[in-house]
DNA sequence: TAACCCTAGACAACTAGACAAATCTTATTT
DNA sequence: AAATAAGATTTGTCTAGTTGTCTAGGGTTA
């Protein structure tokens, strides 16, 4: 029977608001200032508790802005047929997505290579966030062969969605050839995007979708928050 | 007659001062360096003697910020008409209020039972310390029916009183049904908040208020620092 | 010897204040 | 209506002061 100290008094109400609800996910924490004066202790004890907090990865703290409940980590499945909407409305979550870049530029060697691009080596990339209520889950960075896939720029803008854009240009199907996992620490910027703190572990997916005749697609690389997300292989027998 | 210890004679003067009122009620004591500089003693030594004075109550300390005097206690009746601040000018101390939380959340079991809230299950829920002469004497836990009392959150804001607040939502008067009495021990943020030690005893008293015609308005948990209360029972005859 | 008092030092926990950096809010201007 | 600017809020970091806890050792007394 140790004594607690306070600001670990402290973390364990605040965790028991969390789990009770009073903060729903995503939602703001009372500032250190109003939670200082709530407990009336110093800011600084609740910065520790907070911290506390921060570290088992319950909470995450943004400066100038507030303190922020974080989602419990979610299930996402990879198998034959990965579908990042299916995966996550079939979940009752919200998905959303937000682009960072959507272009034509100049192919690296590894892309090049894994869709067959023999041309003058322009690729089109489109990369961006995907949320879960909200919550950001990864950064992804598709890569398709902008001879085929010209309209998809357009498509992509009016429809936020990789398969619904395919469809429109003539894919009716496509299925997932290989998946690399790898794990990765985050860089500030990546962090920043999916607010966590830089270092903090990323999984990392590479992976080619072709089409039921064989050719490659879209060459994929898809940077996970550890914190968030747990991958889960199981080959989708629906497909048989 | 045995000779006196160095930590005894300290805490003898210290006691002589306080009681000259060198150090007034809720005042700091010199910090223990300066103390063991002031008698030419080992900082621990001067501990040894405000040990002392804090076991019989007549300081406090405080982590990281220095040493209290505490005021007397004070006698608080409990009968069928309870009033905190009549309670306290008829013994002429100042009562004064600091609200930790005002809020509508979800209520627990025990709470919905007692105000017999039969809807969603959210109650008015407000918190905070009284204090006597600016010592904090109670930590008040108010539970209110939140459809019936909605206005209660604005006026209490206000009004920084309870009854004023109540006469305001249409309540002329009302009275104690009942007062359950039971001790408990304060843990860390109780203490902090009372400005008394880690697993110092509590009196808590559980009770209900209702309106003449006997619906139930307040169900409130009262948090008394044993040190600075006696909780005195005599019913109020002049209701009659 | 054993118990107690006092000294001494180191570190942890909490308070207090100041300032910087990022963000949010609001008013103003274009 | 939209962009900009200014002010207020909020978190991050730093320094400093105060009490709480722990270990260690010397000296005195029963």
């Amino acid at each position: 029977m140790r004594k607690l100290g306070l600001w670990q008094s402290i973390a364990e109400i605040l965790l028991d608001d969390i789990n009770q609800k009073k903060f729903s996910e995503g939602e703001k924490l009372p500032t250190e200032l109003m939670l200082s004066k709530r407990f009336g202790v110093n800011r600084h004890t609740v910065r520790r508790a907070i911290q506390h907090l921060a570290e088992q990865g319950i909470v995450w703290s943004k400066r100038g802005s507030g303190v922020y409940v974080k989602a419990p980590p979610m299930v996402y499945p990879i198998g034959t047929r990965v579908r990042f909407s299916q995966n996550l409305t079939k979940d009752g979550r919200l998905p959303t997505r937000k682009t960072l870049t959507l272009e034509i530029r100049a192919a690296s060697i590894e892309e090049r290579n894994a869709l067959n691009v023999i041309d003058n080596g322009e690729v089109l990339a489109y990369s961006g966030i995907s949320f879960a209520d909200g919550q950001p889950i990864a950064l992804f960075n598709s890569i398709f062969d902008p001879l085929r896939f010209g309209r998809l720029i357009e498509r992509i803008k009016v429809n936020n969605s990789v398969t619904k854009s395919l469809n429109d240009c003539g894919i009716a199907d496509y299925t997932r050839a290989w998946t690399k996992i790898t794990a990765h620490l985050a860089d500030p910027i990546k962090a920043n995007h999916l607010q966590i703190n830089d270092g903090q572990p990323l999984l990392c997916t590479t992976s080619l979708n072709i089409s039921p005749d064989g050719t490659p697609i879209e060459y994929g690389k898809t940077f996970f928050s550890a914190e968030h997300v747990v991958l889960t292989h199981s080959d989708d027998l629906s497909s048989f």
